[in-house]
DNA sequence: AATTTTACCGACTAAGTGGTCGGTAATTTT
DNA sequence: AAAATTACCGACCACTTAGTCGGTAAAATT
């Protein structure tokens, strides 16, 4: 157990430096070289831990950004409250805590999805696993929201839930170039247009 | 006049065979060399017309990927007709056309947008005024809805311009991954639903 | 016909790139 | 105490990269 603290420590240390320079600089932008010139270490120490560069972004795809779209959009929107209120506030602070960011270069699965769709299809099947997740999870909880009459039966949930990160994606990247204040609040009325029109209308 | 032919010819060819692989490879992850070997030229010929690498791609922006948007995603949208039905069909036929094309690797902007953020400003500054352009023709044209009736009154044109570029962005990163007939399908219910809200209601 | 310009060739360079490998100090296991 | 394992070093390798440069055949200009 206790043996094998320090490798561990070194991974984590490895890939947290990794993560951050191919999400600030791009994956095929940044040599191995770069992220250990951040950490004092040396190739031998990258090779004795990892097989590959492909090998140590599957690593830190698994060990870290899964556990970071848990924590800011899956985990927030658990619970039995009105789901469409609960996903707004999710976005809404997701989007608040990169507006207060300044080296958001966007969101992560995004990034590294466009950046290895279509090239890299192992790659691309963990990020998209991701992705499924979080939509599954989403359309739990709007189905959950029919029988608890908070939306309406009629809606298609998966459509629903693709379109909602659709938008989130989309509206991620675009506050990159700056006015994330702005856009931030652009979409927020816009998806709560949106949302209102799911709602389970009561008959008056 | 004549002169230039030849010239623009041969430049031409390299950018449309640039684009291309940058399109499918991502810029940093292609060579010259790729380039050139597709074409059969040499790196002479290629330092001959243009400056650099950067030089090169900011060209086929200007030339290439300008009139791409403007071509499937401004000039549809021009006319008199009900903005609300139009952006509907005009997004709808944009991804219909990449649904039909096996080699779709997402909208280009988006692409090289993301790769490009935080990483290179006057890239990134070329791609975001093509955004803005489609962006002001969106505004532009919710507003003349709003005059003629098709529109509500009430509604943030700018943000709803924001919105809709926001989720075509995203369902076109997410189109790549394969099921981009129901992802299409899906979209465009959804698209329908957002639309329906903005539409000005007449009094019964 | 002589000169200049155009459009291109391809060998070359300097600076990386991912990855290998022999070595080694410190720690664990025996 | 001896042996083995762990965690790391850094020189090195084969290869790729963007970019340079001297040359040249053909076309245009004089």
């Amino acid at each position: 157990m206790d043996k094998n603290l320090k490798r561990m420590a070194t991974m984590h240390r490895m890939q947290v430096a990794g993560l951050e320079l191919f999400y600030e600089q791009g994956y095929f932008n940044t040599s191995i070289d770069d992220i250990l010139k951040s950490l004092e270490l040396s190739k031998g120490a990258f090779y004795y831990h990892f097989q590959s560069k492909e090998d140590f972004f599957v690593s830190i795809i698994q060990n870290l950004i899964v556990q970071k779209v848990y924590g800011t959009l899956i985990e927030p929107i658990e619970g039995n409250e009105n789901p469409l209120v609960t996903i707004e506030r999710c976005l809404d602070n997701s989007l608040q805590k990169a507006e207060h960011n300044e080296m958001d270069y966007g969101f992560v699965l995004n990034n590294f999805l466009t950046e290895f769709n279509g090239r890299n299809e192992s790659i691309s099947r963990y990020l998209r696993d991701i992705l499924k997740i979080w939509e599954v999870n989403l359309v739990t909880l709007l189905q959950k929201g029919k029988t608890d009459g908070f939306v309406a039966r009629h809606i298609d949930s998966e459509a629903v839930a693709r379109f909602l990160i659709s938008s989130y994606m989309g509206i991620r990247t675009l506050m990159v170039e700056g006015n994330a204040k702005i856009l931030r609040y652009n979409f927020t009325t816009q998806l709560r247009n949106y949302l209102n029109g799911l709602a389970h209308k009561e008959l008056a």
